[in-house]
DNA sequence: TTCTATTTTGTAACCGATTGCATAAAATAT
DNA sequence: ATATTTTATGCAATCGGTTACAAAATAGAA
């Protein structure tokens, strides 16, 4: 027989003989309420199984305490900490947040700039999908002055905070690794060259090739998109070239995985035949026979950042949507995909 | 030089000279309203960018329009399917989605459920944590009678509509697929067994080797939870055996890898000197070798079920939180690592 | 033409929390 | 005892959309 209603500030009000104004006050710790009075609503609120009707709340303060986070993917030990990361610092600060993910598409992702936009979020995180080229869907938010970030995947076209690696110097690094191990012939497999990340790593292969007097061969860069079995097509890609190459920089870890099993296939050892590096250390990294080398970056370190960035940006007002870069470290992760010297 | 403000059915009213309802009601496609006075309607708003305010909304109609999903994890294809099949019917339907994290523990559970509960879900969907034991924080949605489903990881203390794979029958086929493939001594990895997802494909276990009169020995049973390295820890204590198992049926495809990969390290092949299956079809299978013999359970689908009956719930009212299960099909996917005959 | 039925629009209360301003009560100062 | 602060509480408007009910406008019937 538990009654089907909630209870509201009025009915507490109502039965102890106050106004609904001074039991808002109390439920919000208002220094201004007299601490006994405050104590009997509290004690009366939590007997009674009071809780706060969080529409009449946002309506009346145009604010709804809810940071939105748009993710290209859900799937990967990177983004789980990264979300991990935006929840602990926005739990802290006193907000919810709500995940959408647009599964590498402009379409999802358009939607959901619009769907958290009428949600009215007080702010929103979004690291781009695959083929995102224009962001209008973002500018909403731009117009209504509130606070935009991005991470990692990134675009410069919009005015915002954000959060990245030195993906040159992930690439730069990953690439003379595999120089230092005696490759001479390196291929790059990548995605979507649009895409910042993408376009970085590749400047860091190059700048690693010029650096080391290698030849820099555009038909040794391979992009795809990374589907499920795009290692098999990379590795065909590999297998069709007149001349084979002694390394593979994957800027994917579960690619690389594939191509180091497809190879295997093919009877070519990794690394004696071929050395590979991935990018991301994700989870197989560590489960495929070589380990594979990799470029790690702290998941949760990002999340942590750029959700302390939105949060100071909430509570100052300032800083709104400026450009502002800030990059987290990553490393070189070297295992034995790639070991070729002692 | 934008304005800041939103526009409201006020400010269209007045322009219009009509009145708010008259407003609302075209805004809502109501045919009680002219058909032209709608268009003339409709069209200011595109112009003006118009765009619901869903609080003041959702606090006239007391609905939300959203469904909460707990989910126990993220990171898997089978959880990202799930959600995407939730999505889409959802979607069609009207609802927004709002996805919560448990990461595992009760504890997030908890506060997830408290936090959809507070956020006034018009439903939820959740697949327990590993460590769920009571379920206490599902009742204020079952008292209030808000529909409240799970799917996959459930627990029958609760009445609610069900939606699972036949856990019994995935873990009989798996079982009796090793036995077929010669295996005599067959260890069964799997995890928390008050969890209907371990009990049964245990039961499953059990129920083939006794149709095919082996004897069930419980020292075989290994229960460990699923961290990243616990096929280490089960390949030590398998190691640790006086005698030396000839099958391997691992509740979870990632895990399975390990223990491949961990008995490659120790000289054990697979399948020869014991063969592997799996659970869950997930990428990971495809993509170590040998590839993994699993179980595959259709997640989109799944999702999509669980949602229909959600929403067919919301919409007729009718058999809210009644007991209910739902069995989607599962299916044993032969692959190398427990191939041993022809 | 007058009356009834139908269609269309308007009025106003309501959902529940918040907050500027007013007021009352208590404490301190004169 | 009276005036002035200080402290505590209340009043009432507000946020924006929804909807029962009333009213007006139009169409159809007698």
């Amino acid at each position: 027989m538990t009654s089907n209603k909630d209870i509201t500030i009025y009915d507490l009000a109502e039965e102890l003989n106050l106004s609904p104004a001074t039991v808002s006050r109390a439920l919000k710790n208002n220094p201004i309420i007299n601490a006994e009075t405050r104590k009997k609503i509290l004690d009366l609120a939590a007997k009674r199984g009071y809780r706060s009707n969080a529409f009449a709340s946002n309506l009346r303060t145009q604010k709804t305490n809810t940071i939105g986070v748009i993710v290209h993917e859900l799937n990967s030990y990177f983004m789980t900490a990264v979300l991990a990361g935006i929840e602990e610092v926005a739990t802290e600060a006193g907000y919810d947040i709500l995940i959408a993910h647009s599964n590498e598409t402009v379409a999802k992702e358009r939607t959901n700039a619009h769907n958290l936009f009428n949600k009215r979020v007080d702010g929103v995180i979004a690291s781009l999908a695959y083929d995102t080229d224009d962001l209008t869907h973002f500018e909403p938010f731009i117009k209504k002055h509130i606070p935009l970030l991005f991470f990692d995947r990134i675009d410069n076209s919009i005015a915002a905070t954000q959060v990245v690696i030195d993906n040159v110097e992930a690439g730069y690094q990953a690439t003379k690794h595999l120089i230092q191990q005696g490759c001479k012939r390196i291929v790059h497999a990548t995605a979507n060259l649009k895409r910042n990340v993408y376009a970085d790593r590749l400047a860091g292969y190059k700048k690693a090739l010029l650096e080391h007097q290698l030849p820099y061969n555009e038909s040794l860069v391979l992009v795809n998109d990374f589907k499920e079995d795009t290692g098999k097509l990379i590795v065909e890609q590999i297998l069709a070239m007149k001349q084979q190459p002694d390394g593979l920089f994957v800027t994917n870890d579960f690619c690389s995985a594939v191509c180091i099993a497809e190879f295997k296939k093919t009877g070519i050892k990794v690394p004696k035949d071929i050395a590979v590096v991935g990018f991301n250390n994700d989870v197989v990294s560590r489960m495929v026979e070589p380990n594979i080398t990799t470029i790690n970056y702290p998941g949760k370190l990002m999340g942590r950042t750029i959700a302390e960035r939105l949060v100071l940006q909430l509570k100052t007002k300032k800083n709104i949507n400026k450009q502002e870069q800030i990059i987290v470290p990553s490393e070189l992760i070297v295992r034995d995909s790639s070991k070729r010297k002692k």
